[in-house]
DNA sequence: CAGTGAGCGAGCTTCCGCTTGACTT
């Protein structure tokens, strides 16, 4: 029997080490925290030093009975929780949680799971740091004082299951804040100039350095140059370089992730858990850009193979992140000679990211040759601006380029990098082509997932293991939603001259469209104004800052948790209990004019069922009129629709006409507009107008979605009229009533009979469509159903 | 793939960080 028991975070850990350790040890795993404070409200002891209750989840109690029997026959218990506050709170719920005694435990720490790491770590025993364990219950007791305390507020003066917290509310702050700012923002125009000089081969682009405000300007600029010789006045030659990205850290792996493979950080994050496990890459929860020693060397003798000696370039980077605990090392390749990997399209496109990354980070830099070539022009005393670029030797490009969060200006973006012809100082140049096009300003970008978790750790908000979870928080309480939105035409003008004459013409182009943006919702930008207006400290970006602060004095002894907690919570809480009792509700209401024809009074707010215009004064009595009510459209907001669209909304649904009998109404639905006509739905399509639905129009279009559904009809059944066989888009399948039906390979859907989709049908309810996970799970493991199942009814709101 | 928007009241919701799991339409 093992006379040693070495408990770490994570089971892929666990297994890594207890191969370097051998038979006197055995080597286990807590799956992180194995205790938090309890549910209810009494967690905490407020008039009591705060004293916690604390107690173990249903599914940590079965690791944590086995860690309990494992630590009674063992002599020596290690702690080798990660080295940071968490870590170290780990490591003192085990120590009170498992029953362990002072004189037969030891706490140690490691950075880097090698075997020369860990035998020195099990060298150097300490105890365990109480000072780290009070900060990181400081940081606990804060974050359910301020998360248990403000969402019970929002309950009643907003709505009920809504949520707030200190990290969450202000990663919806900053996307309301820039959500407005697009919103005010004013485009400004301005004329461009780009002339290319030269022909074929020889052909370079120039620019001017600055832009016309006005049109006429512009103009005059191109008639200037009718008649204008333009020569080279000046040639600049400079050397220039470029230096490797830092190896990636959970927020940059994201970033990179999501800008060159169009991950969700939730995408990036599992299919990272998925090389973690299967070892090929570091630990993906990491805030830390350092690489072990052996990594480096790896990293070096793997460069110098490949590529050769002059590509390798030692380099050590220094985390600038203060809030950063680094109990890790980067994300790295475990190995550096696996250039790729094994596995599933997903896994081995993002290896081959951080691979690339890594190895790119200790390769030698990129050496340019910069030329700047001002020319002059005759008839203005501005010069034209030329700029190329030549690369005299790639160095870390050859495997690796950092992406960028500008998206790209094709404007600005061309005649960048471009290589100039050979140029001397005089050269009298061949204009070919000079255009002013109006160009405009453009707003501050929306946030992308990616974006948002960038911003968040700048400002030291959230923790590596909590990117991904926050992001899909706020948009699970409905604060925020991820969304395409469509762009609007926009014309610009472009002058041209060729030869002598200018041609003015008019262009469109599309503007503002958005992809996989962060938008904020009316219920995100309602509560967000009603924190901001009464827990200003709150969600304000540097609260997290002062208190991480804080947090580390008591870590470093200099200052007492309780204390620290109690100037924090007592005009905090004071805070809440005025904003209970005066507080108004908060609707987000707003007047959007009079109705033009009845001159009631017009407004927007949320409600119950979501936001909604009414029209018309709330009744005093039931004499009154009742108001008008209509819903928002997705995609519009209280804080932006206008009195027009308003009224729009009172015009559907209507009656377009009759067919057979029956009416038929245009409306708009989950999915679009729609024509529903004796319990069938058909959608409009996207040309034409819902409003314009005409009775004929719509005839038509209940007569196309006929036919279409006849073609995909493979067999109907006299018994049930409601059962049919279908060709779907997948193959042929089982239209039972309500339920789909997929039919299996090795049965015919030509010679099905009723008797056989009854008996299909019958198979799949009970089994796929309700409770196969919770069954399954159950059955497996009764432990870890609760998580699931909250997750799971989450979903189903939405 | 509706139309809703009054008010009562019971019982519920909620935080952040550390892990992985077994699932999906």
């Amino acid at each position: 029997m093992a006379k040693n028991l070495l408990i770490v975070e994570s089971p892929a850990k666990a297994k890594t080490i207890e191969g370097y350790l051998g038979k006197d040890f055995t080597v286990k795993s807590s799956y992180g925290h194995i205790r938090d404070l309890i549910k209810s409200e009494d967690a905490i002891d407020i008039n009591n030093n705060f004293n916690q209750k604390y107690e173990v989840p249903v599914d940590k109690k079965q690791i944590v009975s086995e860690l309990k029997k494992l630590a009674k026959e063992a002599d020596i218990v290690w702690l080798a929780s990660d080295e940071d506050r968490e870590g170290e709170a780990i490591s003192w719920h085990l120590f009170e949680t498992l029953g362990l005694k002072e004189p037969d435990t030891r706490r140690i720490v490691f950075h880097e799971i090698t075997k020369p790491a860990i035998m020195k770590a099990i060298e150097n025993p300490r105890k365990i740091d109480y000072n780290l364990v009070n900060a990181q219950q400081a940081r606990r007791v804060l974050d359910r004082l301020v998360g248990f305390e403000l969402s019970p507020v929002l309950w009643k003066k907003v709505k009920p299951s809504l949520s707030a917290g200190r990290v969450q509310s202000v990663a919806v702050r900053l996307i309301v804040d820039r959500e407005r700012e697009v919103n005010k923002f004013l485009s400004e125009a301005a004329f461009k100039v780009v002339a290319i000089f030269g022909t074929g081969r020889n052909a370079f682009k120039a620019e001017l350095p600055n832009r016309f405000e006005k049109q006429e300007e512009a103009e005059k600029f191109l008639q200037d140059c009718v008649q204008a010789i333009f020569d080279i006045k000046s040639l600049e030659t400079r050397p220039a370089k470029r230096s490797p990205a830092a190896p990636f850290t959970t927020s940059t792996l994201q970033q990179e992730a999501s800008r060159k493979l169009g991950y969700s950080v939730a995408r990036t994050m599992q299919v990272a858990q998925r090389l973690y496990e299967s070892g090929y890459i570091t630990y993906m929860r990491t805030d830390s850009v350092n690489l072990s020693d052996t990594a480096l060397d790896a990293a070096q003798k793997e460069i110098k193979s490949a590529y050769g000696d002059k590509y390798h370039q030692l380099r050590k980077y220094k985390t600038k992140n203060a809030s950063a605990q680094e109990a890790h090392e980067a994300i790295r390749p475990t190995y550096f000679n696996n250039h790729t990997i094994d596995g599933e399209s997903n896994e081995k496109r993002l290896y081959e990211l951080i691979w690339k990354r890594a190895i790119a980070s200790q390769m030698s830099e990129a050496q340019f040759e910069k030329t700047v070539a001002k020319i002059n022009i005759s008839t203005r005393n501005e010069d034209l601006v030329a700029n190329g670029e030549v690369m005299k030797f790639d160095g870390f490009l050859k495997v690796y380029l950092e992406s960028n969060d500008e998206e790209e200006d094709n404007q600005t973006a061309d005649g960048e990098n471009a290589i100039l012809p050979p140029l001397t100082k005089g050269q009298v140049l061949q204009l070919q082509e000079m255009t002013a096009t109006e160009r405009f300003s453009r707003p501050p970008a929306r946030y992308t997932e990616a974006s948002l978790v960038k911003k968040l750790e700048e400002l030291g908000i959230g923790r590596p293991s909590t990117y991904a979870p926050t992001i899909s928080t706020i948009q699970n309480r409905g604060y925020v939603v991820k969304e395409e939105r469509e762009g609007r035409q926009r014309t610009f003008k472009v002058m041209t001259l060729k030869g002598e004459s200018i041609v003015k013409e008019e262009k469109t182009e599309n503007t503002g469209a958005e992809k996989n943006k962060l938008f904020p919702t009316d219920i995100g930008a309602v509560v967000n104004d009603f924190l901001v207006l009464h827990f200003k400290g709150i969600v304000d970006f540097n609260f997290t800052a002062g208190v991480e602060k804080q947090f580390d004095e008591i870590a470093q002894g200099l200052q007492d948790w309780t204390k620290m907690i109690r100037t924090f919570y007592d005009p905090f809480h004071k805070d809440v209990q005025t904003t209970l009792e005066t507080a108004d509700k908060a609707t987000g209401e707003r007047e959007l004019g009079v109705h033009p024809e009845s001159g009631k009074k017009m407004s927007v707010r949320i409600g119950r069922y979501g936001p909604f215009v009414q029209v018309g004064e709330n009744p005093s009595d039931e004499s009154e009129e009742k108001p008008a009510y209509a819903s928002l459209r997705t995609g519009q907001s209280i804080e932006t629709i206008t009195l027009e669209q308003a009224l729009e909304l009172f015009k559907l649904p209507k009656v377009v006409g009759e067919f057979e009998g029956k009416p038929m109404k245009v409306a708009i639905g989950r999915f679009g507009p729609y024509i529903s006509h004796n319990s069938a739905f058909i959608s409009v399509p996207k040309e034409v107008d819902p409003l314009d639905v005409t009775e004929a129009e719509a005839i038509e279009l209940i007569q196309v979605k006929r036919k279409k559904d006849a073609e995909k009809l493979i067999k109907a059944f006299d018994e049930d009229e409601t059962v049919k066989v279908l060709n779907g888009r997948w193959g042929p399948y089982i239209e039972f009533g309500k339920l789909n039906v997929k039919i299996p390979k090795d049965k015919d859907p030509l010679t099905l009979t009723f008797d056989d989709c009854k008996a299909l049908a019958d198979a799949m309810p009970k089994d796929a469509k309700k409770g196969r996970f919770g069954k399954a799970a159950t059955a497996a493991k009764p432990a870890a159903k609760k998580a699931p199942a909250k997750k799971k009814a989450v979903v189903k709101k939405k």
